[in-house]
DNA sequence: TTCCAGGTCA
DNA sequence: TGACCCGGAA
C-alpha cells in the first residue's frame, strides 16, 4: 500500500472507532493562538484551567494581555505550568500582534499564509507546532499539524525512520493528503485520541483502530 | 509519594 | 543537552 493510502486507510479506520473529535473548539480564535502557547508541553485540561482564570479576568485579548503586568499574568496561567516561560512567551506573541497586526486575529487571518507562518515562527517561543496549531486552528489555514503523537505513530507504522525533522514529518502528510483545514484538523485530533489511548511511551496495542496495520510496538 | 508527559530556547 | 512546571497517574 502507497502512503497516501496508508493515510487515508488510518483516518478512515480511526474516525470509525471514535467518529469527529469535535475541535474548533468553542471560544474566539485568539483563545486559540492562547491556548496553542499554553499547551506547550502541557496537558489541554490544565490549559482549560488557565484560559478560564484569563476570561474571567477579561483577560482574552492582545491589548490586555500586552498591557498587563507579567507577574499577573504569570500567576493568571499558573494551572499551564512552565508559568513564568509562558508569560514571557505570550507576552512576546501579543506585542507582535499589537505591532503588526493592530491585536487583530482578523487581520492576521487575512495575511499570507506563508509569510504568516514565518512571521510567527519569528517570534520568541513559537516553534514549528505553535505556529502551525495557531495557522490551523485559529487563522484555518490548511498546515497538519506535527507533535509527539503524531512523530511516534508515524515511527511505529512505519512512516518515517527516527530521526526525522518537524518539516519532513509535516510534508509526509501534507504531500499525500488533499490540502483541507478541516480534515487536517479532524486528522490530528484522531491521532491525538490514538496517542493518548494506545501509542503512549510504552505502547497499548490492544483495541487499537490502527492495530491492524503493520506496525512496531518498540520502535520510537 | 514519586513519576510522568511534553515544545522551545539558550 | 538541560531548564522550565503543573496536575493526574502509578
Amino acid at each position: 500500500m502507497n502512503t497516501t493510502d496508508t493515510l487515508k486507510q488510518f483516518y478512515l479506520a480511526m474516525m470509525d472507532r471514535y467518529g469527529p473529535q469535535g475541535w474548533w473548539p468553542a471560544g474566539s480564535p485568539f483563545e486559540m493562538i492562547v491556548g496553542a502557547m499554553l499547551t506547550q508541553n502541557t496537558a489541554w485540561v490544565n490549559v482549560e484551567k488557565a484560559l478560564l482564570r484569563l476570561k474571567a479576568a477579561d483577560a482574552l485579548t492582545a491589548r490586555a494581555i500586552d498591557a498587563m503586568p507579567i507577574e499577573r499574568l504569570a500567576e493568571l496561567i499558573r494551572p499551564a505550568g512552565y508559568f513564568n516561560v509562558k508569560a514571557r512567551r505570550l507576552k512576546n506573541l501579543v506585542r507582535w500582534m499589537v505591532d503588526a497586526y493592530d491585536g487583530d486575529v482578523e487581520r492576521m487571518k487575512a495575511a499570507q499564509p506563508a509569510s504568516m507562518r514565518r512571521q510567527l515562527l519569528d517570534v520568541n517561543g513559537v516553534g514549528p507546532e505553535t505556529a502551525d496549531s495557531m495557522m490551523l486552528y485559529a487563522l484555518g489555514h490548511p498546515r497538519f499539524v506535527v507533535d509527539a503523537y503524531t512523530y511516534r505513530i508515524a515511527v511505529r507504522h512505519g512512516l518515517i525512520c527516527p530521526p526525522t525533522e518537524y518539516d519532513d514529518l509535516q510534508a509526509v502528510f501534507e504531500d499525500h493528503l488533499p490540502s483541507d483545514a478541516a480534515m487536517f484538523n479532524e486528522y490530528h485530533a484522531l491521532l491525538v485520541r490514538v496517542g493518548k489511548e494506545h501509542c503512549k511511551p510504552h505502547a497499548r496495542c490492544e483495541g487499537c483502530p490502527l492495530e491492524k496495520f503493520p506496525h512496531d510496538a518498540e520502535a520510537r
